[in-house]
DNA sequence: TGCGGGATTATCT
DNA sequence: GATAATCCCGCAA
């Protein structure tokens, strides 16, 4: 009976959960998603988890250092899916990284996940990162994190607000910074003046300074 | 602590 | 055929 009740609560709180973010995704401009993803909490099922303290907007047919800038390809297609989806694109021959999609169907915009700083999970996480030798660098920039976290090729097309997928974005009651640090995106040749990679100040978990 | 170069292949021109 | 939303290791200081 307690446990039902106890059940019943966390279905409740689950849920609340899941419309907080899909208003979080749906129809918003990728630059305020940015903002607010600061500080949420990428999970594993499995039991990874880590706070996300980095992120870059990509804003799709006016921003040129967008993989949708010149309109939809096999490779890119789930950018312009539904909210919630995650993007997950393979580069330099060996990398993975992730962007949970944002804004309206159609639109080809997402939010690249930059850093995250470890919560849970941790020795998954090392396993998972042979190479890494200090925690600090186990989730600091977008493909170390995706090799942490377990995303890859499977995981392109997930649903993070179902959970379906095994993996979600969780708002655990931590707002975004009062006062985020808005930066140059990193990596890109083109729209290389938007200022459109944000941070949590001080986070010795940020990829860049 | 910080820099420079090599790794390695899907994707698009 | 060139490029890429990067990482890791070695070397210098």
């Amino acid at each position: 009976m307690i446990e039902l009740q106890f059940r019943a609560l966390l279905e409740i709180r689950v849920s609340r959960r899941r419309v907080v973010l899909k208003r979080t995704f749906y129809r918003r401009d990728p630059r305020v998603v940015a903002v607010d993803l600061l500080n949420k909490v990428l999970v594993n099922a499995d039991g990874r988890s880590g706070r996300i303290v980095e992120t870059e907007a990509y804003c799709g047919a006016f921003d040129e250092a967008a993989h949708s800038w010149r309109g939809m390809t096999p490779r890119n297609a789930v950018m312009f899916d539904q909210p919630g989806l995650l993007y997950v694109y393979f580069t330099y021959g060996m990398h993975w990284c992730c962007n949970p999609v944002c804004g309206e169907p159609g639109e080809g915009v997402a939010v690249l996940l930059r850093a995250l700083a470890p919560l849970t999970g941790l020795d998954a996480m090392r396993a998972a990162r042979p190479a890494c030798r200090s925690d600090r660098d186990l989730c600091r920039g977008p493909a170390r994190l995706c090799q942490a976290m377990g995303i890859g090729k499977l995981q392109n097309g997930i649903d993070l607000i179902s959970g379906n997928g095994g993996y979600s974005i969780i708002d655990d009651g931590m707002s975004p910074p009062a006062e985020p640090v808005a930066a140059a995106r990193v990596g890109i040749t083109r729209a290389v003046e938007q200022l459109w990679r944000w941070y949590v100040p001080g986070d010795p978990y940020v990829s860049r300074r």
